[in-house]
DNA sequence: GTGGTCTAGACCACG
DNA sequence: GTGGTCTAGACCACT
């Protein structure tokens, strides 16, 4: 389930859109499947609907879900494909982190430790 | 010199905040320097002085500066315990960011070259 | 026959509107030909009566088709003079865009260039 | 100055949008021009914050403005780059409207003339 | 003062 | 019932 963290930096609707593409992403959705409705999601969190729209509205703009009038909103790709693109982020940030501790005089061995440890 | 850019997404503190502690880590200052004053710093970017002072808020809560009242802010400690501390957090947060790729199922071989390229 | 699409960002029934008036156009059907039935188009698309009954509504305002009450729907003219409309809607439409293009400054051949790619 | 039709299919904020975009395409504002407020807009056009707040979201998602918190909304490219883009796209368009029109058979004539009309 | 977010309540179009 | 839009009013962070 989906969880508020009234102390996270992010705003809500943030919150709420990265939530659910994170589930998306771990195929906790199969494609096309349908979303809770806005109303019913924000009774469940005790959210304002308007917040839940916006979150989705978000969500639509990433490309994440599609939403259809009338119907409901749905996942919109396979999350194969969704967990490529997001792996590919996470690379570029890695790799923008990685340049910066070079140019910080980090040692290579000490970096490589970094991903030896978790990547296994 | 500083440089603020109005179309950052960070706000004006932020930048100012991370400019100075670059600098800092770079070994432009060295231990125990004094700062600019809040009012000269300000002229000097033209921006508000409750901006800088945020800014030296900010730095001295991230350790990096300390101030004296009625004397101004200083440097807390040498660039290369500054060095060493950033690089221990950028460390953290490629160990997160390698973790929640491996979780998402991305091959090691995949998430090595991301280092391996910028590694050299 | 005719498909919807629900990621479509068109309505249903402007989906089912449109897709007919492709298939009057096309020569699908004669004229005066009789369309099949609401309740029967929307049990074959599984959809609600209340949406095919809204697009035939929306083919009689462009003229596409007529009512007949207690009969049902009908093709109400020929194809070719169907698609003689269409061409000279789709003209307009690009009569506007061409203008708007030129008031921005596009070069003439460019504009040119657009539509010989695709006229031939 | 920016006119609101409310029998206009769009919807308000889009309005809104559009017509700055339009403006800013058309060099009305010169590069990092600021725009009028929120609150300023709003009431200038007997129109909710929130409503013009949403517009401006859409422009800065499109690129065309970029905003500051505590100071302004302001133009974000050179009108010279969203011109060009803006062409593109129409261009996109024009294609995709006379390969529609060559498929319902439309004289290759026809079609050129309607180029010619506009394009001098 | 500025933009950004959230709530509450309402209306419309669509199915 | 669904999503989409708009209004009104409030609070916060930033300058």
């Amino acid at each position: 389930m989906l969880q508020i963290d009234y102390r996270d930096t992010r705003s809500i609707y943030e919150q709420v859109a990265d939530g659910i593409e994170e589930m998306a992403v771990r195929g906790v959705y199969t494609p096309d499947a349908q979303l809770p409705s806005v109303r019913q999601l924000a009774t469940e969190l005790s959210i304002n609907p308007n917040t839940i729209q916006r979150a989705y509205a978000e969500l639509e703009g990433r490309g994440v879900i599609y939403s259809v009038k009338g119907k409901g909103n749905f996942i919109s790709a396979d999350s194969e494909a969704l967990r490529q693109r997001k792996i590919c982020e996470i690379g570029e940030q890695v790799r923008t982190l990685v340049a910066s501790a070079r140019s910080l005089g980090a040692d290579a061995k000490t970096i490589e430790s970094w991903v030896e440890e978790e990547n296994k």
